[in-house]
RNA sequence: GGCCCGUUCGUCUAGUGGUUAGGACUCCAGGUUUUCAUCCUGGCAACAGGAGUUCGAUUCUCCUACGGGCUACCA
């Protein structure tokens, strides 16, 4: 049987970095096996639930390229189906109401010591029942579970677990206000969306015994769960708001390519059993399997993420890397042609990390630069200097065709017939050029840029400097 | 507090009774390069601790420590 699963985010703030791994390993679980993706939003919160999250949330899954296969599913639109599935959980006597106010039970709590509900309306006789009811009493339902027992499930990755019924007390199923708490709506979803695994974070483990409960209740299949590892921050906790930028949305407007994001996301956590590390999405899905995907939670660490998506780019074709950053900003080289605009491209892109860093360190290849670092100056531009490249203009204004190689030997015969070091020629060249000592090599960049405007900046250099 | 889960270099990880404990990132040193980056070579660096089981434990069991998660009329 093909797998279905979900990702199921609650549309309280844009799709997080956790988000996007548990929604990753969803999508190559599921793809890998030919099965279908789905996007369930829960958005039974109201309070905290907003429209402009969900359109960030699918833009952001978009942009990443995990694309779902059915309409999205709103909770928020299901409510008929959760109270079905509650009036129905009373009526076969899995569940009860308890008229037990929060003030009375937090009293409880205070003065036993202990956490759990203490099963104050689990055996009321139905007349009590009848007559809160006709009093109004607001009142609670709670799921009755069942008293000796225990439940446990195979868990894909962290195997077998147990959990005794004495843990779990009988927990609330729907709210004073009738509607349905997450727990619930969870297990009736997941139900008719005909989901066979149950794929999500960790922090859902203790969840699950009570959601199997539910399932049994209603007499329904239970699905195979999988619980991933947590991504944790530097300081080992939860990755989370505190620890900086932790959307995916900033993540893209960083440069980093939705494929290199992806291709970190998948090794945290989890291995390709070789030593390959840096894939493509496809090759991913190829590889991916759960006995790779071990239990401890992982440090999220920029620096690996910024390797490999050094990697991703360096491999990329520029016509790719063009649109990438044509995404993040239109106008990019629009006063220059494609093919220059790729040339660039060309020569910055080993060595950048993302598309917005060779965005900036490209830019004198647009622009005249307007901001020379004068301490940077002082340290070669010497007493000399305006004489050398003086000569240098003469001989690049008079140099014919103009293309790398004549550059390059033109430039290299000045240097040896006047016993020039390179560094004393090419660093004042290459800075009044580019306004920065580092970069590609300068012949390429004195032939991609053309006479007009290297005689241009060279004698703008000669001036100011 | 209770319950559940986890613990190999700083970080991501390989490893399932016998290995010089492997790789990657970072960092350092060298080489290549006009510069920077890339690339290449080398280096630093780990089995949380203690008891067992065993001829032999990083690998199995138990205990301790540490870390995380859950314990809501949030999801």
């Amino acid at each position: 049987m093909n797998p279905r699963v979900r990702f199921a985010p609650s549309p309280t703030g844009q799709l997080h970095i956790g988000g996007a791994r548990t929604a990753l390993f969803n999508y190559l679980f599921t793809r890998h096996n030919s099965g279908q993706f789905l996007v369930r939003i829960e958005d039974t919160d109201l309070e905290r639930s907003k429209k402009e999250y969900i359109d960030q949330i699918c833009e952001s899954m978009t942009w990443l390229g995990l694309d779902w296969d059915e309409d999205l599913v709103y909770q928020s639109k299901r409510t008929d189906m959760y109270q079905k599935a509650i009036s129905h959980l009373l009526d076969s006597g899995h569940a009860y109401r308890c008229f037990a106010s929060k003030q009375e039970l937090d009293k409880i709590r205070e003065e036993s010591g202990s956490y759990s509900y203490p099963g104050i309306w689990r055996d009321r006789p139905a007349s009590e029942t009848e007559t809160e009811l006709e009093k109004g009493t607001p009142f609670t339902i709670r799921l009755r579970v069942p008293e000796g027992e225990e439940t446990s499930f195979d868990d894909l990755i962290y195997g077998s677990i147990t959990v005794s019924h004495t843990e779990i007390d009988d927990f609330i199923i729907a709210r004073s206000d009738g509607s349905p708490v997450y727990n619930l709506t969870n297990v009736v979803d997941d139900h008719y969306m005909e989901i066979t695994h149950v794929i999500r974070g960790e922090d859902h483990i203790s969840n699950t015994p009570k959601q199997i409960l539910m399932y049994r209740a209603f007499g329904w299949d239970v699905p195979t769960f999988a619980h991933l590892p947590m991504i944790l921050g530097q300081d080992q906790k939860r990755l989370s708001k505190r620890h900086g930028a932790t959307g995916v949305q900033s993540y893209r407007d960083e440069g980093y390519q939705p494929e290199a994001l992806l291709n970190y996301l998948s090794l945290l956590g989890w291995n390709p059993g070789t030593e390959e590390e840096v894939m493509s999405l496809k090759e991913i899905i190829e590889k991916f399997d759960f006995s790779h995907v071990h239990k401890k939670g992982a440090i999220f660490d920029e620096k690996k993420l910024n390797w490999i998506s050094s990697q991703h780019i360096a491999k990329q074709s520029n016509e790719d890397i063009l649109s990438g950053i044509r995404q993040i900003n239109s106008d990019w080289g629009n006063s220059t042609s494609d093919s220059f605009c790729m040339n660039v491209i060309d020569l910055m892109k080993i060595r950048s990390k993302s598309l917005t860093e060779l965005m900036e360190h490209s830019r004198y290849f647009f622009e005249d630069p307007t901001c020379f670092d004068q301490k940077e100056l002082r340290k070669f531009w010497k007493d000399d200097t305006c004489d050398i490249v003086e000569n240098v203009k003469t001989i690049l204004n008079e140099l014919e065709p103009w293309d790398e190689q004549s550059l390059e030997e033109k430039l290299k015969s000045f240097m040896e017939e006047n016993e020039y070091g390179f560094g004393k020629v090419m660093k004042p060249i290459r800075f009044s050029i580019s306004g920065t000592v580092n970069g590609p090599s300068l012949f390429s960049i004195l032939n991609l840029l053309g006479k007009e405007t290297v005689l241009r900046r060279i004698e703008l250099a000669l001036t100011n400097f």
